[in-house]
DNA sequence: CAAGGTGTATTAGTGTAGCAATACACGTGT
DNA sequence: ACACGTGTATTGCTACACTAATACACCTTG
């Protein structure tokens, strides 16, 4: 999985689990390329889909901060229902593949919201 | 989204629900490709790959048939609960980034399982 | 055996994702 | 104003994913 998919998907994660608030400031490109030793345009790349997708905020000549979620932009709940049905199909077809029954993967997920959750 | 991949997700959808048993022979790869006016390889690597997870058998002169499950390839419940955990995490945190409740999670699997299962 | 069905190895072309190097624009703080 | 801190546009390169065209090996069926 490429680098910087896996700095959107972690500080994604960060964020749905209340672990980073809105207005919290992120480290900057340079201090996590450094970290991770990767030049800093890949790091760029990670924070410029998180502001794309609403996550973070730019903050000139500050860094990036973590935004106010707008679940207006979601549309209704069906709406956003539909939209993570995709990635609920996708873990459900490999559960049911591995043998699991449908209670299996309730638990399966009821572990996942317990431990991304504060 | 390739090609080879939707073909691959859909069979995979097909076995997991049960609506393809075991036994069950495949349309042939050139069947598939004149359908789809593809060529007949990009079926091919689809109906491999498949073959290759232990979804589908090889039948020599025939096609490709619906194998048997062998759920003791999958080991233990607890791997085989921990290999599908990515997935439903990264379920989990889009359905959170959306706002939706943890009941209303659990309510969107529900409805996956439902339509899956035959 | 011959004809027609199966899947596939091989090769080749095309597009693009991913990363890095450089140089730049913009803002803060002193 | 200056030095230093942000993030980033641009460019170029590399590797690999995806698809296709062709020719082949194998099996079943008449």
């Amino acid at each position: 999985m490429p680098i910087y998919r896996q700095l959107v998907d972690q500080v994604e994660a960060l964020v749905a689990g209340g672990r980073l608030r809105p207005g919290d400031t992120v480290p900057s490109v340079r201090q996590v390329a450094a970290a991770l030793g990767v030049n800093p345009m890949t790091v760029s790349k990670a924070w410029s889909r998180l502001e794309a997708d609403g996550v973070l905020e730019r903050d000139r000549g500050r860094g990036m901060v973590v935004a106010v979620p707008r679940d207006r932009e979601a549309g209704s709940l069906a709406e956003r229902k539909a939209q993570v049905r995709p990635l609920v199909d996708q873990a459900v077809v490999r559960g049911l593949q591995l043998g699991l029954t449908p209670a299996q993967l309730q638990a399966v997920m009821k572990a996942s919201l317990e431990e991304k959750l504060p």
